[in-house]
DNA sequence: ATCGAACCCCAGTTGAGAACCGGAGTATAC
DNA sequence: GTATACTCCGGTTCTCAACTGGGGTTCGAT
């Protein structure tokens, strides 16, 4: 529903890393922060989530940095935000709701839930630079 | 994504009248309020937004009260969704994105936006009901 | 060894928005 | 004409997202 500036930045972040994936050196905070408009600090605190959630590794030291922990198109966008919004849900975890009208509308809500779960699954990172890099060609194409 | 408490109460509501819909009064704000557990003065105003919105009609007076506006079969999910987030959503509206990248991801927002209102399509009032009273029959059930 | 960068644990601020409360006014059935 | 119930408007309270900042520790390349 709400695409929160949490999880718009940490797709960046991963679209960025996603792309340079293939390239041998890992990438830095700042170089992504600067690449993508981010506050340093605050991304700081969404790739050290993403690395606990296992979507990507961390390098310490001299030359270290960030990558992905697997392939591009081995990580579907619902893993990503899973692993996002982890914390904030586990407080309303299943009380059962009292009455049996909100039950119900809990119910339907579970369903949208569960249908935007199937859309951000067929999503990779892979799609993502594919759509990124398509609509960069169209840009182009304008240009002329 | 997120049932806000704003959203459930206007579902509780509208679940409300709808099941009074064949009665010839209409239903009081108070009633629907000590019903379904709302603070009523808060559910005042949810109710102005949905009469605004065309979803109920309310009668002043001694004996006043309100009504769906139409059949409860005849009113999606979606209706009374879009009708309390309207307010929201309108400043943000096609701002283009800056970079190539945001447009991407917020592109893929959009797609999981539409597969949440093709589920809230399906639903409509009298479904909700419906679910309801099979759910009310099976704690019978159980109590036996 | 030393520098640069990730890592960790905070703690605090700021702004927006949700949820709710209250009063005074207005329409309408009886 | 009065009680009842909707209506308008404003204000409060509280939570949370989105930062900002300090101060330190641990690695790894050079």
């Amino acid at each position: 529903m709400e695409l929160s500036c949490k999880l718009e930045y940490a797709l960046l972040a991963l679209l960025e890393l996603a792309s340079h994936y293939s390239e041998a050196e890992p990438l830095q905070i700042r170089q992504i922060a600067a690449e993508q408009n981010i506050p340093d600090r605050y991304l700081e605190q969404l790739l050290a989530t993403l690395r606990r959630g296992g979507l990507i590794k961390s390098q310490r030291g001299a030359k270290g940095g960030y990558v992905l922990a697997r392939e591009p198109w081995k990580i579907q966008l619902l893993e990503a935000i899973r692993c996002l919004e982890g914390s904030e849900a586990e407080a309303s975890d299943e009380i059962a709701p009292k009455t049996v009208e909100r039950a119900v509308v809990t119910e339907v809500w579970q369903e949208v839930n569960r249908s935007v779960d199937e859309v951000l699954q067929q999503y990779t990172l892979q799609d993502l630079c594919d759509r990124r890099d398509a609509r960069r060609q169209l840009d182009i194409m304008y240009y002329i």
